[in-house]
DNA sequence: TCAGTTATGTACCGATCGGTATGAAAATAA
DNA sequence: TTATTTTCATACCGATCGGTACATAACTGA
């Protein structure tokens, strides 16, 4: 069972330029020659190891939540409901306007990605914000320490809401210091303690 | 002083259908074929009329802004920072996830259009954020009836970055009944009675 | 050494992009 | 009518899009 020829590049750290290409110019604002620029190799290289441009994406988008976005899903580990928002909120800060990484998110970018051949990844990262929101849902409504008067649902939309806000403004410039105020202020009025 | 050929469209409707189409498909995602065909003119037509698509667009955010997305300027008149804070609130979710317009705001999709071609279009939408945030903010300054301990520069961009979320949740799919029971949490938290 | 296999580099595919040259059509002014 | 002006319709421009054919290079196993 021969060998071949061995790969002249690192499929993980070829992915990792995809998701920060795509992370700062989005799905549709990233072309094949961008990609391969950045990764290092050329097309019939992404294609035999990546498969298509949708594709790349979907791998791209994969380690996208399971790396820098992974806070999302640990968050909801904590002990109490102030916590967990915390997490999520002043995560979403550091996510969206981190000096290493682009500013904004790449699922919130995704989901303004509307051109007609972008539809497919803008369903994938629907069905991914979808399953977030679902989770934190579940953890509200098990939460004995919810104030009273909040529906479970209704929290859990705000919070998203709050972290999507975050991420549009960290798409428009603002900085990690600013918005860490406004999370701040958000998580004072949302759970005064 | 001859008249030439008139007009077979009106340009005010046109622009509407180009207002529309960007709205839902993005700047980047919308092509000329796409404006011509939906704007019911042909390509030198369009170009005469509006020239570039560039310029097109700079037409159709303008009409956005002192149309849909008037309420925001507007709200700044009313007496009461709870007031200012519900209408600008409350007027998103109409925006964003009315009936009868596209899902999303103009505004923050183009936030979004990170391609590099789109540069010209995103610094005409961030510069419009910008204006309406100071305008709140300056609102919110001589505001007598500020809560105590919330510094105004901060609840500013909290209140835009809720607005910003409620667009993104809309463009997501969330329906408008939804979206206003968020905005009814959001604004008892933020300024209870 | 020599198949067999996989990856690489180049050059190209049809389609579409934003924008335009060109000439006919439709109006006014003389 | 005729000259002038403006718009309309078609057809086309070079550039770029995502994706691929093809030949060569680099490896393993016999």
């Amino acid at each position: 069972m021969p060998g071949g020829r061995p790969r002249a590049f690192d499929p993980d750290v070829a992915l990792d330029h995809a998701l920060e290409l795509f992370w700062r110019q989005g799905y549709e604002g990233t072309s094949l020659s961008d990609l391969t620029a950045a990764m290092g190799i050329n097309k019939p290289s992404l294609y035999a190891a990546f498969g298509t441009k949708e594709q790349l994406f979907a791998k791209a988008l994969d380690r996208y939540v399971n790396g820098p976005g992974a806070f999302a899903a640990e968050a909801l580990a904590a002990t109490t409901v102030r916590e967990v928002v915390e997490r999520l909120v002043k995560g979403a800060v550091e996510l969206t306007a981190g000096r290493d990484t682009p500013p904004g998110c790449l699922n919130v970018n995704t989901v303004h990605a509307c051109g007609p051949d972008a539809a497919p990844v803008r369903e994938l990262a629907l069905a991914c914000r979808m399953a977030g929101e679902v989770a934190l849902r579940r953890r509200l409504e098990r939460a004995p320490d919810l104030p009273s008067g909040h529906d479970p649902a209704t929290m859990a939309r705000l919070v998203h809401t709050i972290t999507d806000g975050i991420a549009v403004q960290a798409a428009a410039g603002r900085t990690r210091e600013e918005l860490h105020a406004v999370a701040d202020l958000a998580l004072r009025t949302l759970l005064p303690d």
